[in-house]
DNA sequence: TTGCATTCCTAACGTTCGTTAGTTATTTTC
DNA sequence: GAAAATAACTAACGAACGTTAGGAATGCAA
């Protein structure tokens, strides 16, 4: 009967919930079974409900921290007083690392948030959007300060996102380039574009 | 007893693939039951059976159709001698006007081909592979001709294809810009960049 | 209008799912 | 080292799933 391990001042909780997002982010939430998981694990099924209350918990817990940490950084921007620019690249960085770095939970939040239960997919929702319009903001500062284009700025964002997610692919293809590559890579063709 | 309504030449299969792409695209293909799908259709599960083999079949064609219409797309734009940056272009039309036309299927092949089953899997990996070879050979042909900056083609590949992707978010918004305007917006922003 | 193919129905199958109950083993606390 | 708390186990539940079997209704060709 062996336990779960746990090291580095990590709960069980925690383990099982970093597990899960690994789980969820290869298979996908509703493919992921609670079997799957406790085999991932190295348990019973039945033992994971001794630390969490149910599987949708688990995507809860994933997609609200997730959240978190870019409503964190946008505050944290936002409140900088420098060019929009600037605040765009530091916000495009900061995803950009974050899909490097924290990509599994980054990718279940994205892909998986619309299995979430009420109300958390309220709130998901609500936080979702609202961080896009903050998003959009700083790039409509921008252009009214001439140092953008004038371009449509939910476009804009939308494009940013999304290409950013992309970065899933990089970690699954064979990494020709390092990630600081990719960086500069991506900030380059987003910000001053492909043509020369 | 109401039958399948099977108008503008379209066979009883035809509209039942339809409507499961639109089902998929809503709640993702395993959250999607053979049940859900007769509701849609107005008939009982079972009934379906009749016009398919299995709801893998469903999602393979789904997939197959997708792949091959961009496959010849790519084929008659390769083919042209026109220079790289006017077959990027092209090429990211298509892909814009696919998302807002025929996003339904679109969208399902992109996010849900990982529940493809073998040997319909392997041969979708190989598609997509081959097909984002050769979308970045154009951009290396365009590098070696100085129409782009030099990048690494590949990163410009994955954000240019997410990009497109998150055309879908436009769908669910309050479209306050036109497709149009959206289409010139992206072929901007992807190829002459945010900065002014 | 009869005969045949098609399309639908009801009923049910075997599986897998998330989860609970009750019990046993391990760790922690004093 | 006994008592209490924690975390594992086995067994099983009811529900939902994809799918099949077999029969009834419908549409089409003669």
């Amino acid at each position: 009967m062996g336990r779960i391990k746990t090291e580095n001042n990590s709960s069980r909780k925690e383990i099982i919930v970093e597990k899960a997002a690994n789980l969820f982010k290869e298979k996908g939430y509703k493919a992921a079974s609670m079997r799957d998981l406790a085999e991932v694990v190295g348990v019973e099924a039945a033992s994971l409900y001794n630390h969490i209350k149910s599987k949708s918990e688990l995507l809860h817990v994933i997609c609200l921290d997730v959240a978190n940490r870019f409503t964190n950084k946008i505050d944290e921007v936002e409140a900088e007083e420098i060019p929009a620019k600037e605040k765009l690249e530091k916000l495009l960085r900061f995803h950009i690392r974050e899909m490097l770095n924290n990509y599994e939970d980054v990718i279940v939040s994205d892909r998986e948030w619309k299995h979430l239960s009420e109300p958390f997919l309220s709130n998901f929702r609500h936080q979702r959007r609202t961080y896009r319009k903050r998003f959009a903001s700083i790039i409509d500062e921008g252009i009214k300060k001439k140092e953008f284009k004038k371009i449509d700025s939910s476009t804009a964002v939308l494009i940013i996102l999304h290409a950013v997610s992309g970065i899933e692919s990089f970690h699954r293809s064979k990494q020709k380039i390092s990630g600081k590559e990719l960086e500069e890579n991506m900030i380059t063709i987003l910000i001053n574009g492909l043509a020369k």
